[in-house]
DNA sequence: GTCTATAGATTGATAGAC
DNA sequence: GTCTATCAATCTATAGAC
């Protein structure tokens, strides 16, 4: 049957994401995933053609994680405006931090710049998320009822989801940063420090523009 | 004499930093690096114990670029106010991005997540580093004379500081996320963009604050 | 689908002459 | 300080039985 197949599939994924994360992928070796999982070389290679392979799927995996830890989440909170969002955006974000566990900054990014090289469709992947993702932010942005511009007749339509859209990528940046600078700290507070941060001052930039 | 000796070890730091920066500093071999430079293998290893110390070297190396093309001139435009020192931060960082060469991103940020595990003196440097570029971005920004908050007496000077602090903190992020979308897109003008629009956001905040 | 055993290539590091 | 030659370990990937 297909079960255990499945089931060792999915725990060489879960593994590896967590060891590709912690080591990098270069630096594992798959002897470590080996031992830690129980399953044999062969089977790795029954299920992945390569170690590459696995990778990318360990890619799709911490996106997937990034989707549904993170984005959805924050993205509920956008008919609470802008900072709202903001904010649930690093405080999930900081849930994804485990510094005992040496699990710490933004997987998704250490991957894809580690994998990009050798597996250019990978960034590619990375890339056309992070573009969705800053659309998917200034669509809920340019929706803020807060912001005075919206109840401005006389500034264009276009011209509010331009600026919206601007502010989703200095947003999407000052994520992607924090989960290295909590890296690098070791505290996961960091992300909740830049995030309020963030928050307020664009919230006070959005009653005055 | 030990001028040649100079020589091939500065050779080495150069090489071994551009190459740690594009492949990674796993992925990279110390056989492409001897190809590189034409130096032989056992006068690497008179010059470096290890590939790992070689590796702090390159680090050192990085730091010092990123201080001095980066940080030190942006630091100059501190009577600018801080919106001006924002957006020289960011400018200066898109000098060291080469798309064509394959060198995008923050080369220190990559390197020090490598060798935090194997050597974790190198991640204790290098969030030195950043503490100190925090406080001294946080001393320029408390000293901006377009502040409101500065013209305010009933404001103390501590509370002053905190939140230029906590600016500083963001900014820094918001760089190091700039830096990391600009090598996921290829292009050094995400930099550019993410900086002008965190100016404007907190050159709104100043003035309204 | 899963296993044991092994191939084949690469890598970091060392020995010893000059 | 620099070189050539080589070691020993490690790693990815494969062969073939069950």
């Amino acid at each position: 049957m297909t079960r255990t197949t499945a089931g060792n599939r999915e725990r060489l994924v879960l593994c590896a994401a967590d060891l590709f994360h912690r080591r990098g992928f270069e630096a594992a070796s798959l002897d470590e995933l080996l031992n830690c999982t129980g399953i044999a070389r062969s089977n790795l290679y029954y299920h992945f053609p390569s170690k590459l392979a696995l990778g990318q799927a360990v890619i799709d995996h911490w996106l997937d994680v990034y989707e549904r830890a993170i984005v959805a989440p924050a993205l509920e909170h956008a008919g609470e405006g802008e900072a709202a969002v903001i904010r649930a955006l690093f405080r999930h974000a900081c849930t994804t931090q485990d510094p005992e566990q040496g699990r710490v900054g933004c997987p998704v990014s250490r991957l894809c710049t580690e994998l990009a090289e050798a597996a250019p469709r990978v960034k590619e992947e990375v890339r056309a998320y992070f573009v969705g993702l800053e659309l998917r932010l200034a669509d809920a942005f340019a929706a803020d009822p807060s912001r005075e511009e919206a109840r401005d007749t006389s500034t264009a339509e276009g011209t509010v989801h331009q600026r919206a859209r601007r502010r989703a990528a200095l947003v999407v940046a000052a994520l992607e940063g924090a989960l290295t600078a909590a890296g690098l700290h070791g505290d996961p507070r960091t992300l909740l420090e830049v995030g309020d941060t963030l928050a307020e001052v664009v919230a006070e930039d959005l009653q005055h523009a």
